[in-house]
DNA sequence: TTATAATGTTATATATTTATAACATAAAGT
DNA sequence: ACTTTATGTTATAAATATATAACATTATAA
């Protein structure tokens, strides 16, 4: 999975203390999340879609072969 | 939280035990999902509307509340 | 250059998802 | 009525997301 989180946050000029916050988890999640290095709860990243104006799969994009077998 | 999976599941003709299967988990995981009890990963979220023939946010339905604090 | 803000890192604890297994009930077919 | 298939339940274990805290690095502004 690949996310535009960072890109779109940067757009919106959110810092990601600000995303954390208004999402409500750390800062360190935000991290993790920026670099993939886990899949969110489908209700975080509906909150974070949300607060970067996109939908859910224009944030976090999965290859096609990731939701295979 | 609510989901449409059920009756999405069963428009495919697709049952529980089908499901589970095509998207990697056990059944059991899919009973609860379907009863809402718990929110899934992103990942597995993608998974299940990508077998449903759905967007994520037809199958996962929140309500405006549940993404604000 | 120094201060401050923003981002990144690491280790450990806690919470929640998912797996597993065993059994129970309901529905559908024969 | 009996057999099979689908669904639901419960308890416990394992895996993984998220919290927490402390510190490191990079960018930016004064």
């Amino acid at each position: 999975m690949i996310t535009r989180m960072k890109e779109l946050r940067a757009i919106r000029k959110l810092t990601q203390a600000d995303l954390a916050k208004r999402v409500n988890v750390r800062r360190e999640t935000i991290v993790f999340l920026e670099k993939g290095e886990y899949n969110p709860s489908l209700k975080l990243a509906a909150k974070i879609a949300k607060q970067l104006e996109s939908r859910i799969e224009d944030v976090f994009i999965f290859d096609e072969e990731e939701l295979i077998e």
